[in-house]
DNA sequence: ACTCCAATTGTTATCGATAACATAAAGGGC
DNA sequence: GCCCTTTATGTTATCGATAACAATTGGAGT
């Protein structure tokens, strides 16, 4: 049995009707009898035959699949949107071809050119931040563009996200209303990881607007960052800057790698440090103590990410769409006793 | 600008050249004029074109992408195997096409069916475990199939993978060591994570080999398992068998879970009970203390993966491949001191 | 019995790129 | 100059399903 050789015209043949009879008793609504329905689909069984969607695709000018691109697969919120928007979009008979840019737009610039070529129905990408061409590329893919996990200033069509910069002001809010006041804030040192800058910038202005030292700005290297990178940062801030009362990470796993290394110099958290982050991970929940920190929905992205193109699904085309912006609610999750 | 209606005729009429000469003029190697290919190229950006890769799949019956179904994308371990699988495969052109199975033949089998009506170059599938049909699909699939973190008794084509049951006889032998003999085991209470199934297995034959009692098995509930079931479990292992002096975790964030929970109650780790997980987690290296766990290069699975499958593109479709199995080595990473 | 409509099935053209084959022009060796 | 090879380009058929339209059949209604 080679490359699934059996067409349709292979069970036309067996049970001598025409192929377009054929292919109608694979579409639910179409116009068969129920018998020869019935008929096609045991011959079809008999057979071993696959649809071939490859020649749908072409002539019916649809794939059915969304190409979504994130910066990193191995990222637990991004996972969680992708998971969401994958499975709901499985309920429709629909597919997710997945790139992964990370943190770099020309990286992302070429997985959207590939990705295009692919004629997918849709597409979602991480952000709001593209390559000159990325974004022409995407303005003319004459298809759904989704922007998400953040709120661009200039939408390319629809976004489905929060504004990053305004969750590091609940945060820092959050300490001042402990009496914290010298606060420090863990992060990438490049610009690449526009979300991660957005808190950042989001850190500073918060500070600024307390009136509060704004210069505890550790650089953990370069993005993606993870727990090793939040110790290591931390063991910096200790040595430098002792008399911090308060760290916030660029995401969870930077928290806890910040807390894991208190632990480890006998630090005492929250009593001598308080320690905070953001995505809602699982640790952030489960760690001793518990984090402080941002729940930004991640699911709830993919989720409404995949409503929107249902919805769109079908939808002609629409010449000049309004930019149309979903907001996602996030909620601050304090930690017991921090 | 609509669904990029730009086609390589546009491009024929608009240079007076046959639309094969376009067609020739992406193509790296075929023979056209220097000067001839250049003013395609450049017609092509001027027009907006954008190759449409629905016909070129139809007529050369390839399409380029790889089908790649996992139990779940939030998982580190996979989202790393998948991360290096499509990084590789990028590098060749080629994209990834996912799934999500949730642990669940049932759920593996559709989606089986989706995928392969895309005709996918090759399909990686986790495990060794499929449903009767699911199975049959993939053998007549007419293309490579690849079962991953697994070496399955009875392998439908390649094979990348390992023994998860064997993993557990080191980390049993590990604990042994130090003298260790009333071990227990978390896990979850299906055989659905076949992987888990496997390894809760492998601890019973390890311990029965030492002579030791199996009765140590916490359930922690429906898989995928994470850091809270590893906590509610610990606790549950405390209240019970108190006098437990080490446990393994199904994964490394059961452990975590579990670690945590001895944190919480003030039950001294390494001390008074050590913990061992599965998958060699960031967390792992990070917690404080480590946890000793196995690493099974997730990665380089995914990475074997990509490279079997370019090294088997353009090679005839042989008919009957023999089994072959690429085995992954895992190590023990142990805890500075438990 | 006759008309008309719905249900069912068949025919033809088509989606956009490319393999396979054909052709034309240019150069090389004798 | 003749033949042959190489290079560059054109022609035609095709991948497999499906939209659009055509045709046939079997009642229902009067």
């Amino acid at each position: 049995m080679q490359r699934s050789s059996v067409t349709m015209k292979d069970i036309a043949k067996a049970l001598d009707v025409s192929v377009m009879t054929v292919s109608r008793a694979f579409k639910a609504d179409s116009s068969v009898n129920e018998a020869t329905r019935k008929k096609v689909l045991q011959a079809a069984r008999d057979l071993g035959y696959v649809f071939d969607s490859t020649a749908a695709n072409l002539r019916t000018q649809t794939t059915n699949f969304v190409a979504v691109i994130i910066p990193s697969i191995n990222n637990a919120n991004f996972a969680d949107t992708v998971g969401a928007l994958s499975d709901r979009l499985a309920e429709a008979g629909m597919q997710v071809l997945l790139g992964n840019s990370g943190n770099n737009v020309e990286d992302e610039e070429v997985l959207i050119e590939q990705l295009l070529r692919r004629k997918p129905d849709a597409i979602v990408v991480t952000g709001g931040r593209h390559s000159d061409h990325g974004r022409k590329l995407l303005m003319n893919a004459g298809i759904p563009v989704i922007e998400t996990w953040d709120l661009p200033a200039d939408p390319i069509q629809y976004v489905v996200g929060f504004s990053n910069a305004e969750t590091m002001h609940a945060l820092v809010d959050h300490f001042v209303a402990k009496g914290k006041t010298r606060i420090a804030f863990v992060g990438g040192d490049s610009n690449a990881d526009t979300r991660g800058a957005d808190r950042r910038k989001g850190f500073v202005a918060a500070m600024e607007r307390h009136g509060l030292d704004t210069g505890r700005l550790i650089n953990a290297g370069q993005a993606p960052l993870g727990m090793r990178e939040g110790a290591r940062a931390m063991a910096e801030l200790l040595d430098t800057m002792p008399d911090t009362q308060a760290v916030i990470g660029v995401a969870d796993p930077v928290a806890f790698g910040a807390l894991s290394e208190c632990q480890r110099r006998g630090v005492c958290v929250p009593g001598d440090m308080s320690i905070a982050g953001f995505g809602a991970y699982e640790i952030s929940a489960v760690s001793h103590p518990t984090l402080t920190t941002i729940d930004p929905q991640p699911r709830r992205i993919g989720l409404e990410a995949a409503e929107l193109i249902l919805r769109l699904r079908g939808t002609e085309p629409t010449s000049t769409p309004e930019p149309q912006i979903t907001r996602i609610d996030w909620s601050i999750c304090a930690a017991q006793s921090s």
